[in-house]
DNA sequence: ATAGTTAGTGTTACTTTAACACTTAATTAA
DNA sequence: TTAATTAAGTGTTAAAGTAACACTAACTAT
């Protein structure tokens, strides 16, 4: 088990990413400090999920232990994106945020391996002790602690870069899906609206997704087939894809 | 100018690819250690470009330190691809390897932050005063110390997976380059072969590579005519390709 | 029963890709 | 000077992929 901290300078930070059905959400600590005699918020302060490194796991490990000790869940699609330091973080030294995080020297952390998870939200429980954390439509994301603004828009662009190369978009949803569902994930990530025919005909011709028996239940309307995704399909069918830009 | 370092366990690693027109490069640190009484090298040991980040510098700017220390370029294509722990480093202790880089503990210099960089080897003249250094074809690399094949090769799929989705096979051209050099250059990286007249219909599709009214000189065949690439049209022609792999 | 809601399905014009061979313009050798 | 050598440069066609477009089917709620 994961004992002293690899180094107290880097930590790696989680983007998790989550669907609801309806918008992506990303997961965020508030750390929002109580006056003690007024009871009132200090002031408001929210940050992405993030810890040390110990120093018996390798930065992957690390980042699926942020994760897992967050949602319980540990088969979740994890990609790391960049590496972000802050060597103007003397600079902040009067900006109070900087000082609080963990009760650590928050000078210290000055270099932060960003990776971006993604899940479905349905049927998720957080479930770290001691902090508060909630679920923010992205859309409506504020201003961050530290630099963390600048680490989500990286994880954004790196998801939507990674979504237009992989299927990964079933990773945000459950099990069983419909290809509804699957259509409103790209068309939500990429800010764009597909035509319905056209998104069934390629997927048609991808055979990873394959239809199961089984319809949407419960649902005021012509339910729907749900399909599951194979891996094992996609990884034979992959084979490199030669086109480029010139 | 660089002072202290911010932090020893953390570097910057420069993984530098050249092109000479035949094949695909890359810059290694010779570390070979000659035995003082029989002359012979006692082991040779090659290494990635990499150093220190300083305190008062960002990542990306000691990544461009190393490359200017080495090359004297200043505007040099660089792309952060992946950002690497060695937490098995105490396994390796009797590694001698290990021992001697840059005659500092090489057990703190745990995490390094890989870059790739792009550029023409024709006249360069390599500038790093007190250290041995070659170009290498990336095809006859051998093994390397720490854990830099593995830096190396990450970065190789990091360069095929840019160069499908940008036009930088340029950055590893003179200024003024031939149709057929870009090609070669498509060819050499992504390990296939493209069609001459495919390749060309597609890049006049693009309108960002501009013909110019020279043409090769002191070559035994017809003289290709020379382009250049137009980064002011590039920005204004990439608009978003929405196109995507379910 | 009917109103409301989302699922599911085909055709066509256009664009892109893949496969394929000969002529041109320079240098070098005879 | 002529011929040999080498790489540059160019067009057509069949197949595949993309984009644009509208109606019927199946379920729930009232």
């Amino acid at each position: 088990m994961p004992s002293r901290p690899l180094n107290d300078y880097i930590s790696v930070d989680c983007v998790i990413f989550g669907y609801n059905g309806q918008e992506l959400q990303v997961l965020l600590v508030d750390r929002t400090l109580t006056n003690n005699s007024t009871g009132q918020p200090e002031f408001t302060d929210l940050t992405l999920t993030g810890n040390h490194i110990y120093e018996d796991e390798t930065i992957e490990q690390a980042a699926y232990r942020v994760l897992f000790d967050l949602t319980g869940l540990k088969n979740v699609f994890l990609d790391q994106f960049k590496t972000f330091a802050h060597p103007d973080r003397l600079k902040k030294e009067n900006d109070r945020r900087w000082l609080i995080h963990d009760g650590r020297d928050p000078d210290k952390r000055i270099v932060s391996i960003g990776y971006f998870a993604l899940l479905a939200t349905q049927n998720i429980t957080l479930e770290w002790k001691g902090r508060n954390v909630k679920w923010v439509p992205v859309s409506e994301v504020g201003e961050l602690a530290f630099d963390h603004n600048q680490i989500l828009e990286e994880a954004l662009i790196a998801l939507r870069n990674k979504i237009k190369q992989e299927p990964i978009g079933f990773e945000l949803l459950p099990e069983k899906f419909s290809l509804t569902q699957l259509q409103n994930i790209y068309e939500v990530i990429l800010s764009t609206e597909l035509d319905k025919r056209n998104f069934r005909k390629k997927i048609a011709r991808m055979k990873y997704l394959i239809p199961t028996d089984e319809k949407q239940t419960g649902v005021a309307h012509k339910p729907a087939r749900l399909y599951v995704f194979s891996r094992e399909v996609y990884e034979k069918t992959k084979k490199e894809l030669f086109d480029f830009t010139v």
